[in-house]
DNA sequence: CTACATTGTTAGTCTGTTCTAACAATCGAG
DNA sequence: CTCGATTGTTAGAACAGACTAACAATGTAG
């Protein structure tokens, strides 16, 4: 298996591929907190190992091994996130850090153990698909809250880069997954949006928020 | 806070001092599967923490600082494998590889809430004591069952290296911790032992077994 | 189309942890 | 007390992963 450092750069890999499409050797190197020519000498090595194509100056690129490679530890993460939620009573906003730690464990049983007691869930504490055994990943149909129009009906069914801070603002303003939203109004001159929530209290959200609540359209 | 690498040394100093007294270059050499050269230049450097004295061809001894950080790994260790066995109902006999993994994690919260779960447990499931956060053990008060005599009763309250072949073993015998025996007889050439189980049918130990089983003579 | 900012690369070094080969100290048996 | 076995030490090298300094390629604004 492979070590925690290269757990952690396919981790990375996968996630910005996922948001941004190509991913460069200065993105990963912002991402991990790590100088460019440790990314560099990395992706040489992880193209030796064939988890990774990689050619000079160009965007890197996960292999399909290393796109399986890197789900199973994004399955052990968002599995550990639940598991950390629903059976050791942790928020959801203090959960992040400590998966960060326990999804280098190997220990496979360990994972089915936390899979099985939590109820085989599809979803993390933030929304974000899990992936399963096999390192499939099931696309979660939902678009940007900020991609909305007035009177659309919504609910919250996830957060794009869920951080301590957004966490912190929906658990202060009471607002949770699978709660529902009206939208109102959109501001033209900084796109906030004011929407009824679960319809009750209006309440406004800067476009910084907007971006980060995906939202599906209800029926 | 130590490197895994470290936190392994410790607690490996730790378990061999507390059943050899005296720790040697070979010993910790054995017990980790690492070269002799390999442990020397770790002593050294943790001499330099402060967690070890070490003089040239003497024997390795923990600081007080050592000894506490010690302990503190050996309680991430034995809070886990206590938590395997409450909460996610893995058997005796399948917990210390899976500990041995998940005590590197570095999230204080992670194991104070195991502890606080599982009812904060004085021992693990092989009647170990868990060290206390501040890095104190409880002495346990016991004997090896091969140094009682004939006609004694004793209880199982744990075990002395305890290995997965060991508790099969155990498991295979319907033995658990807590259970009684009462000592029939002991042979005096091989040193085995026939001893009722929980009051109920003979059984016979090798020396190696009744020097494993650690018990406390009944009132 | 050039010039500069951004991005990527190379070369060389450092730390942590490991190893092997060779040598030195210690200890126990006779 | 001496010899041989055990145990410990030194020296030297390897590997993973990280760094800085310096340089090269790329892409974009004017």
């Amino acid at each position: 298996m492979a070590s925690h450092t290269v757990e952690n750069y396919l981790k990375a890999l996968f996630a910005l591929a996922n948001e941004a499409g190509e991913v460069g050797i200065s993105d990963l190197s912002d991402h991990l907190a790590v100088s460019k020519p440790s990314v560099n000498s990395m992706a040489k090595a992880l193209q030796q190992d064939g988890f990774l194509k990689y050619e000079k100056y160009k965007p890197l690129k996960l292999t399909a091994k290393g796109k399986k490679a890197a789900a199973l530890v994004v399955r052990k993460h968002r599995l550990t996130e639940m598991f950390l939620v629903e059976q050791m009573g942790f928020g959801w906003d203090e959960v992040h850090d400590i998966a960060e730690q326990v999804e280098h464990v190997k220990a496979p049983a360990f994972f089915d153990r936390m899979d099985e007691l939590v109820g085989f869930p599809t979803v993390d504490p933030h929304g974000s698909p899990i992936p399963d055994a096999q390192g499939n990943v099931l696309e979660i149909d939902c678009v940007k809250l900020s991609a909305c129009a007035v009177g659309e009906k919504v609910s919250l069914v996830g957060l794009s880069q869920s951080s301590k801070s957004l966490l912190s603002f929906l658990d202060s303003h009471g607002i949770a997954l699978g709660h529902t939203f009206g939208i109102r109004s959109v501001e033209p001159f900084d796109g906030s949006m004011t929407v009824d929530h679960r319809g009750a209290e209006a309440q406004t959200f800067s476009l910084k928020v907007c971006e980060r609540l995906l939202v599906r359209k209800e029926a």
